[in-house]
DNA sequence: TGCGCAAAACTTGTATACCAGTCTGAAATA
DNA sequence: TATTTCAGACTGGTATACAAGTTTTGCGCA
């Protein structure tokens, strides 16, 4: 049986993992038959997940992944800057099971870059932060970081972000490097600029064109969107499938 | 007719104002009587607040007030300091709007003082730090900000802080200052330093003993508790009128 | 063909009935 | 008297029926 917990999480990963678009609709009633369970269930999962600010709900209409504007997704990334950097800051040195976890979760990203797996591939990049976090030893803000991630990962698909994975992973390389060689100084830096670079590969397009996302999606194809995925235009129902 | 959003909001209201101790039940039923509403807009109000970690529920035995364990109050606190030494840090000059906000601020924290009403006293000396984040520009942290102040106000009953409000109210002054004066510098090591001192101020009786809070309730009166507030020993159903 | 309106289909919102554990306390027993 | 057991009251957990609103669809009409 599946418990509202699990519905909040798989609905986290997908997002996680670039499989659940923002702006996708979130039908009680899909779900429920998705996860064979009752729309109590669902409602459930949706509300906690709408108190962390990962969807939204318009009332007698439906449930929505979030769709940040730039104000929020400027917030995001400072809040993540802020909240990441400060850890690296205070903290003590390691464990040996921390060093070695995130030795471990190098190693997969490493695999996924090479695999074909996108999803994978991006829930990996994302998850690292909120493993970092936990590394450095404060479980409340790692999981404020999960949220945050889910976010900025909603927004790096809504405003069509261009950032490299292979440049994402080397930058987490040198930040484990750095930490593990006591270097808490440069490994605040070097997240400083990873974050920083994360955001300014997005394309912010500053205009308030209704239908611009729309013009977008549907333009010919002389100049192709990112190659990795489709385009993420008008979010369907059938996205729903990739919970499972 | 209140709807869940209400009850969450009268719940933490009433925590940061230190009328709902740690540990306090939350009956289902009862809330619904004193609202005046069915079990289903309670339920979803607890379960918001489960979200962001204000309450916990036990299975079929009932929703409680958390109390943070010594692990979780370091973890808050260090959450405290990151945010919002990082917020200060990465503050440009606040608008004329804010800095008045701030100011009103202030001043009710003064009035406050010189009133006997415990709970607003406590209440806008928490509140001060989401008023300010909300004045350095990010929602979202101030949002995160708030749900974490409820969480150390509970840890300040649970660990019978001993912090002075007095004191409390002129570091908030002092950081204002700093901030107006465009001092980031000092802003930053002045909230590093106050929320520091409010940490120190918690009695962490650092012990493994099982009875050590119930010792400490039952102990004689020779050296009593804070003035300001009865024991916090063992909540009880009646603490639930606190919410109206 | 294009427009406006009404009905139907569908969605979430809410209350409630019922289910399943948990706790209490009285009664039976050693 | 001390201990155990068991029934009943009470609590939260879950599903579901129905209410209230929204969107879509299809029809009539100019």
């Amino acid at each position: 049986m599946v418990s509202s917990t699990d519905i909040a999480q798989r609905i986290i990963e997908a997002i996680l993992a670039q499989r659940l678009a923002p702006g996708t609709r979130l039908g009680e009633q899909a779900l429920s038959l998705l996860f064979d369970c009752s729309r109590t269930q669902v409602r459930e999962a949706l509300m906690r997940l709408a108190a962390k600010g990962v969807v939204t709900v318009s009332s007698r209409r439906g449930w929505y992944v979030v769709q940040p504007s730039h104000d929020e997704a400027r917030e995001a990334f400072e809040a993540r800057r802020i909240i990441e950097t400060g850890l690296i800051r205070e903290s003590r040195p390691m464990s040996a099971a921390a060093r070695s976890r995130l030795r471990q979760h190098l190693k997969q990203e490493k695999a996924a870059l090479k695999g074909t797996d996108i999803g994978q591939r991006s829930y990996l990049l994302g998850d690292f932060h909120v493993c970092l976090a936990e590394c450095l030893g404060n479980q409340l803000l790692a999981d404020t970081v999960r949220d945050f991630t889910a976010r900025t990962t909603l927004i790096a698909m809504l405003y069509q972000s261009t950032h490299d994975a292979t440049q994402s992973c080397q930058d987490h390389v040198n930040i484990v490097q750095a930490l593990e060689q006591g270097d808490t100084a440069l490994a605040e830096r070097l997240m400083q600029e990873h974050i920083g670079q994360v955001q300014a590969a997005l394309r912010l397009v500053a205009t308030t064109d209704p239908i611009a996302q729309l013009r977008e999606a549907l333009a010919p194809l002389n100049e192709p969107a990112p190659p990795d995925r489709p385009s993420s235009s008008q979010p369907s129902e059938t996205y729903l499938g990739a919970l499972l």
